[in-house]
DNA sequence: CTTTATACTATGTCTGTCGTAGTATGTCTG
DNA sequence: CAGACATACTACGACAGACATAGTATAAAG
């Protein structure tokens, strides 16, 4: 198996995010687990990663969170806003795109 | 049509030229109308990207360079090394499944 | 009582992209 | 023949996102 370079990724991360989060508030470490078992283990999710993505879309108004204590253990929650659900539709939209463009400079036909 | 943001592509630029190169050695400003053209002027290369990217695959060994000066101007052409010929088909092996990664996190059916 | 899992925060580095700018030559147009 | 435009680069610096490393702190499990 290849080993993936996370460069292609970028970008998409925090779609990944979006995509958990547009079903249902979650957490770091939930998330995280989530992208795993999602992509059946091909792609993990960098601790680092995840929390600088939640704090830009934050930032960005795309998310909000709030913090949980019933399970013992504090944890701050993440939940999706109408800006970030537009925001996740259009990098959906953007996909096709970025996949036409990529698509048009692999081949998978050399083999010498 | 949703502006394409860079960062998308970026892991790519480089398959874009070793693409390009697989045919016949170019250089420069030929590279750049190539991929205008071949995405059909939805993704146009910056410059400094292209030119940036030619001296990180030739300290890779990926491509090489010689000069030209047939055309009355003075031209520096690369050509593709069986590195790079690797290098290229490896990454078009990893764009199937940075593809089915991206795509587990892609839902065209969510307008409301 | 120690390991393992959970749930983070802080800090700094690296890489690729891109903005800005500048150099220099060739070609076309009025 | 002048000035604009296309060609063919180089230099420098800024920035964002991914990640390495490290550390804190609590809960559950054996």
């Amino acid at each position: 198996m290849a080993e993936l370079s996370s460069d292609v990724i970028r970008g998409y991360t925090d779609t990944m995010i979006l995509y958990i989060l547009y079903e249902k508030p979650s957490y770091g470490y939930e998330i995280q687990k989530m992208i795993r078992m999602i992509t059946n283990e091909k792609f993990i999710i960098k601790e680092t990663t995840l929390y600088s993505a939640f704090s830009r879309l934050e930032k960005a108004g795309q998310i909000t969170s709030f913090t949980d204590m019933s399970s013992g253990k504090k944890r701050t929650y993440y939940q999706i806003s109408e800006n970030g659900k537009e925001y996740y539709r259009a990098k959906c939209e953007e996909w096709i795109l970025t996949k036409e463009i990529v698509e048009c400079f692999i081949r998978g036909d050399r083999n010498g």
